[in-house]
DNA sequence: GCATTGACAATAG
DNA sequence: ACTATTGCCAATG
């Protein structure tokens, strides 16, 4: 079948978001990745905004460490009141924000 | 189908 | 350092 009907596939996981979230998985503890670099690691170098617009529809409940995502230019792009909480959990993870920015040079991710 | 939106990023002033 | 502009591309209306 090449075409699949709403009502017997609920599956719309493309490879892109696959990629995006294995690699989300992957980030250790007390570290950080940027949206493009991200999707760069995915293997999709221009899906900066896909990133965040996966990470949007996340449940709230995901083990997933969203919070571990910030911009290029170390800040959070979450408007408040999830912004607070990414802070929070990045402080805990000894991550902290000076000036509401990060230090990407000290805290980015690179396999 | 076209227009707008957006948890981005690079560049220019 | 900050704002504006442009490119990007799937989702949404």
């Amino acid at each position: 079948m090449t075409r699949n009907t709403s009502a017997d596939n609920t599956e719309p996981a493309s490879p892109m978001l696959t990629a995006i979230c294995q690699v989300l998985a992957r980030i250790p503890t007390g570290q950080v990745i940027t949206y493009g670099d991200l999707a760069a690691m995915a293997g999709y170098p221009r899906a900066a905004r896909r990133v965040g617009q996966l990470l949007r529809q996340l449940p709230a409940n995901t083990t997933l460490p969203w919070h571990r995502v910030i911009n290029a230019q170390g800040r959070i792009s979450v408007p408040e009141p999830a912004a607070s909480q990414q802070r929070q959990r990045l402080q805990q993870e000894g991550v902290i924000t000076l000036a509401g920015r990060i230090d990407l040079a000290r805290y980015q991710w690179r396999p």
